[in-house]
DNA sequence: GCGCTTTCGGAAAGCGCTTTCCTGGACTAG
DNA sequence: CTAGTCCAGGAAAGCGCTTTCCGAAAGCGC
């Protein structure tokens, strides 16, 4: 059994909440009772029990990150990110993943509400806004990802997608490419439907307009499936922009099946930049989002909320930034070829356990 | 402010012991009771606290999984496992990861001390032994991954390395590799050192041994450094068998870059098949470890002593499997050529914020 | 040296739950 | 009809902490 407080009182020849006053710093306290205070407190490694100190305050000092799957790579660095700034801060993080799941995004939720978090940070644009109304409903601050505007206990942090596509788009343009055309993400999914928007108003500022459009699962048989119809068309676009990199990795696997050579006969570009983004062959031309801040960020706009300090959200925005490698190069001067799919080429499973979908 | 189980009690005018009864099926209470019990708990949603439940039990339904790094690709089918594992039987879990930090891993391990988890599952052969004796001394139980033996409170998974690599191994020799090396994860790793051994005894089974043996970080540019070493001696072996995926894809950017094609010229095999080893080019000839099935074994391996069952560990063995894909083949007939490496190949970050130690 | 304020330690209630112990009533047996 | 036996449900203590309130001691001005 671990010591309790009345164990370190005793120790310190002090009261119980003599104790308490000194560990919580709540109240003035002579400097040599204090001292006696911290040494028991050391001398016997006393911990303080979290559940007892949760119930007395009848408030946590847990925030929660929801994500919908760990495995997805787009989320590490977040996690990361955001336990960082709540440690920082002497919060503590719970991390819930719905996988998509109706039942567990419900699990979730309860377990939040019934662990009193002062906080939750979104994460996951593929969560259901209703369940989140919960939340707020029960004075717990929020946080989202590309969702608007800023009100009481919600936060908003916007992803400046112009930016990094801005840059996307006149490097391909430099590179001389006139027809490209877009793999976006699916339509109901917030965060893909701004991108692709974001692509459009690219190419609209350079009086251009994408050739082809297609919705895709934002994974690597979604792009595979996706890009097989985009090449099918005739005369087909010379660089496609993809609405992640996963969907970029499925595209550049099902073409080179095809016998089409990336980035020699086509151009392919991803989003987001996850880490394999440089590892996959060729390494993709991708836009950064910066993952590790955002997770910060989420605490960041969070802890006002949360400390009591302003109860009305704010809006933050975050920049994104071009990452060009080697997936893209000039367009091809002649039509494209297309080798009869002989099925012998790497086989993309249709579940993957790591989708992409944020 | 959310319900509590005093409301329960006057909204289905029984005791509050009775409501804890019922809910907890701690002793026999009459059925139109149980159902009255039932119906406030339905109306009021209510939930129980938690914090108050698990102070007033003194003892927690937490377990602990603890990984070193949550941007580890080796982990997330893990935790997924674990977490199911857990639910199942009523337990919540609780994630650490230790970042191979010692400040973080101390905090991790208070926090796991203080949150009074019955169990934790220690995923990462990277972990201090002696930070876990201080929990199996507070009769926390544990479950190790690929330590043994077995004792009290103490479980161990261990992986069959032998199975997977003997596949390996012989598609190496069927394809007519005579010459074989090895790059190892750090020797300073459990892990690494019994699959390095592994290796060697089902090439000694063949009557071979390693041509070379190199040791590396298991990252993406331990892997490149590697091979570079491997290749740069005088009669460089026809196929390199590696610790894990991320160094075979290091070793596979870095041969690119000298030129040296992947599988025609050298063949290269990962191991665990992480999601992305089917997406890199080639994709990554593997051994898959079972890591959805591992996480799972862990919450089976922790449960009879956390449940009371029975004390004494137990020792639980999990398969591996040769995944053939498309790095490996037939041997090149004639000498390595190397291109005078002209860095002008894809630049390799010298610390990846994904790493691959385990 | 007296009455005032200030300072700081301690007692005690309460957070929401579990669990032991007890009681009042319904039943059974003699 | 009475004594003994069950059985369902309630009262209350306690888990380890926070926080309010109280009071003793010290400090101060006059």
């Amino acid at each position: 059994m671990p010591y309790t407080m009345k164990d370190v009182a005793r120790h310190a020849r002090v009261s119980l909440s003599t104790v308490s006053h000194v560990l919580n710093n709540t109240r003035y306290t002579a400097p040599d009772t204090a001292q006696r205070v911290m040494r028991a407190v050391r001398d016997l490694h006393y911990q303080p029990n979290p559940h007892a100190r949760r119930l007395a305050l009848s408030r946590s000092d847990l925030v929660g990150l929801l994500v919908s799957e760990i495995a997805n790579p787009f989320f590490p660095e977040i996690i990361n990110g955001f336990q960082q700034g709540a440690w920082q801060q002497g919060y503590d993080m719970l991390l819930s993943h719905t996988e998509n799941d109706s039942e567990r995004t419900e699990r979730a939720i309860r377990n939040l509400l019934a662990s009193g978090v002062r906080g939750v940070a979104v994460m996951s644009s593929a969560v259901d806004l209703t369940a989140m109304e919960r939340l707020r409903a029960a004075g717990i601050a929020l946080v989202f990802y590309n969702l608007g505007p800023a009100q009481r206990l919600v936060s908003n942090i916007r992803i400046d997608y112009s930016l990094g596509i801005g840059q996307l788009v006149r490097h391909l343009i430099e590179l001389g490419h006139r027809k490209v055309g877009i793999i976006s993400g699916p339509a109901s999914n917030r965060t893909a439907a701004a991108l692709q928007r974001a692509m459009v108003k690219a190419l609209t500022g350079h009086g251009l307009s994408p050739s082809i459009v297609v919705e895709s699962k934002h994974r690597v048989d979604g792009g595979a499936a996706a890009i097989r119809a985009v090449v099918a068309g005739e005369n087909p676009p010379s660089a496609v922009m993809c609405g992640n990199d996963l969907i970029a990795m499925g595209a550049v696997s099902a073409l080179e099946e095809l016998g089409v050579r990336v980035p020699k006969n086509i151009s392919i570009t991803g989003f987001d930049d996850i880490f394999f983004s440089h590892l996959v062959r060729p390494p993709l031309t991708t836009v950064r989002i910066p993952r590790e801040d955002l997770g910060r960020t989420a605490f960041e706009a969070l802890y006002p909320m949360i400390s009591g300090r302003r109860r009305k959200g704010t809006e933050w925005e975050l920049p994104t930034e071009l990452v060009p490698r080697k997936s893209t190069a000039a367009p091809r001067t002649g039509p494209l070829r297309l080798r009869r799919s002989d099925f012998s080429g790497t086989k993309i499973p249709q579940k993957n356990s790591a989708g992409g979908e944020v």
